[in-house]
DNA sequence: GCGCAACCGGTACATCCGTACCAAGTTGTG
DNA sequence: CACAACTTGGTACGGATGTACCGGTTGCGC
């Protein structure tokens, strides 16, 4: 039928105009580690994707999606990448915690943000959330994310309550990263969250 | 001497312009609670102070100056109540744990904020010394406030490595606040960093 | 081919921003 | 009482911002 072959959605933006989006939420991800959520500005993120400035309300309504947007992708991207780095550690047979500590340490250090810079931007967007009940959502499944996969780890590790467990590793991991943001400190967190994970272990 | 009676140092604020300035500084945490640290403009602080725009200008040089100086008063009223939290529950020979506990999850809930919203603009300010390391100083001597009394509060329970300990319990109740804040969850903190408490002690 | 929707990019505009300026009012001191 | 410093509040200005608009281009389905 003529209907079946002309079956292209309506609003499914092309390949060209899909890499466009993209590169326009890369540069809200970039802006906000580097700068902070308050320069966010439609011709800045123009600027940095090097795109007209039009392209900004073209792709997202108002600046307001784009943010969601942008959060919504680092989401998507930490979780791809949690999930990659405990696979691995599980068929590889490595030690479930370090797995586990390494997951949380490392995970917003790839892509292609710094490791610190992406961590301003993911604090900042969560933090955002707590005002925007819109973002809440995506929140949520974030940290659901976390809690599976270390509850998985910890299991395997020998807990008996894994999801307590992955609570208390998790806020503390978070906590100490954000303190260091905050006081410029940058030693290395693995010691003492690994020092931790042993002792919710042990304690079950 | 002449000298003497006219020694008033120069720029201290009369009575009545430090009131005005302390209510700036209200406003300023008010907004950050509310809409984020992007909404803190001149004019609207002037108008939730129910001031005139230029006494904004008048009292704090810069924007910058008007959001340290709040990082400063939410930082130094957060650290007097955690003081006298603390001090009361040593003198009263309440269980420390409990002390502890309390006095984190307790901490940020009065002022004339309610403790959802102070939190959040602790946060926010927190954050924004990330970027700023004119407010790292501030962070710094925050975090290390808490770091020592719960550190006492730790020993007193009966810690070997009261510090390790405080660093971690602290760690954990900020991560876990911001959870809670970014995914609109309520659950109480309490009982989950209770057990923790119990566990680090005992694992000294 | 051809038409239509998706896409592009330049420009315009009302609004808000940070901050400077200045004239009037207030207060403590010699 | 007079004076100087402090304080107040109204106004102005250059610049940036969010977003609307609109004519042109591209590429897919027929």
């Amino acid at each position: 039928m003529a209907a079946a072959t002309k079956n292209r959605a309506r609003n499914v933006p092309r390949p060209r105009g899909a890499a466009r989006r993209e590169a326009l939420l890369e540069a809200v991800l970039q802006i906000v580690a580097e700068v902070g959520p308050d320069a966010v500005t439609h011709r800045r993120v123009a600027e940095v994707a090097e795109l007209p400035l039009a392209s900004t309300t073209y792709w997202f309504d108002s600046k307001d999606h784009l943010l969601t947007a942008a959060l919504e992708l680092a989401a998507q991207r930490d979780t791809e990448q949690l999930h990659r780095t405990a696979a691995a550690a599980l068929l590889a047979g490595v030690d479930p915690l370090d797995a586990a500590v390494d997951a949380i340490v490392d995970s917003p250090g790839n892509g292609p943000l710094s490791g610190r810079g992406s961590l301003v931007a993911s604090f900042a967007l969560l933090l955002e959330a707590a005002r925007r009940p819109a973002l809440q959502e995506i929140s949520r499944r974030w940290t659901g994310a976390y809690h599976e996969t270390l509850g998985q780890l910890l299991q395997a590790a020998g807990s008996t309550r894994p999801a307590q467990d992955a609570d208390l590793l998790l806020g503390a991991a978070d906590g100490l990263l954000i303190e260091q943001l905050a006081t410029g400190t940058a030693d290395d967190l693995r010691p003492r969250l690994r020092r931790l994970a042993e002792i919710l272990v042990a304690a079950s």
